[in-house]
DNA sequence: GACAACCTACCGTACGGTAGGTAGCATCAA
DNA sequence: TTGATGCTACCTACCGTACGGTAGGTTGTC
């Protein structure tokens, strides 16, 4: 793929991460990139395009990873749920930015159609891959809970999502750690 | 107060609620209270000014309705954390609403300097009050549960805000009762 | 006559997007 | 070897729209 395309996505991510998809403009990416805004047009035709190209990304680049994972025998359950909190962890000591899909999540009444069905999909896949862990821990014995890990799993998913926004508007980059902590001991 | 000072706040707070403090405009405000553009800006000077006095009204009011409750003798740990949630279910019953605070932490990088500052005072004002309540059930033994009051206090409410976020883009309204079904769960 | 509530008309700015053109590079027939 | 063709990446200049906000005036009420 052209350099500049990557770019493109690239700052796109950061700042629909940071600002958000609204507040975040051709020209500031055109800035970043070292280009003209009618560039970035040409690149990706509308803001709505670029918009499905950045979660499309997104998306992709944690299926595959979280599909290594679930179909890595070595790997324990435990370990499964730490590398899933990882870019959690990564997000929340990194000022003013949240998953792309929490950031997004905030604006869908204001996202085209094509963007909000993106932005779902990525609810429903890693709610999906987060029961299946749980399932499966539980199974052979590693997890412990009373829940069923559907609901246990959305409440997860739902608990780091919101960690992740309150953390933005306090400041406090402790409360995501605070946050696995108490969720590592609901499971054993 | 002003009818009309009051109905201005009541459209732009649910404004805010359904679509967010950027995409709200004046122009919106004004088609809905049934008057000009240059009037709303008659009752509050500036958009930052508006957005405060909303916040304002809106803390105030959970405010005063979470202090009767703490301060009620009559009132067991399990009623207050019901009164608690019924707000959230109410929001999740409606279609793209969510928590004020929680709609404007998802825009915190685009806040005015003031609203920021309500917004995090929110947040805490939330967190403390549920840990009072949850320290208050341990104590007399209505609440069984091993993590220190304050960090469950703010996964507690993190999870809440996250729930609301998540049910909007997956439109999916069952999500906070089961949440809230997990909770109740880790609590006995 | 002072003030509040409201109005019409307008300003500058920033946005997403378009029109139309240029420069560089690859292809391929004469 | 050349030169016409066409494509990609990029540009300047511009358009319509919507925004927050201002200027200045009218009307009604205490």
């Amino acid at each position: 793929m052209k350099a500049t395309a990557t770019k493109i996505l690239d700052v796109g991510q950061e700042l629909i991460q940071t600002r958000g998809y609204t507040a975040m403009s051709f020209q500031d990416i055109a800035v970043q990139v070292g280009i003209k805004k009618p560039s970035v047009i040409h690149h990706f035709s509308s803001k709505a395009d670029l918009g499905v190209a950045i979660i499309q990304r997104y998306r992709d680049t944690f299926a595959s990873q979280l599909e290594a994972i679930k179909n890595d025998p070595e790997k324990t359950s435990w370990e499964a749920l730490e590398f899933y909190f990882s870019p959690y962890l990564h997000f929340a000591s990194t000022p003013d930015t949240v998953c792309l899909c929490g950031a997004l999540a905030g604006e869908v009444p204001a996202l085209p159609e094509k963007m909000r069905v993106e932005v779902k999909q990525f609810m429903e896949d890693q709610q999906k891959w987060l029961e299946v862990i749980l399932r499966a821990g539980r199974k052979n014995s590693e997890l412990n809970f009373k829940e069923t890990p559907a609901r246990l799993s959305r409440m997860l998913f739902n608990t780091l999502q919101g960690t992740l926004l309150v953390k933005r508007s306090t400041d406090d980059l402790s409360q995501l750690k605070d946050v696995i902590k108490v969720i590592m001991h609901m499971l054993k």
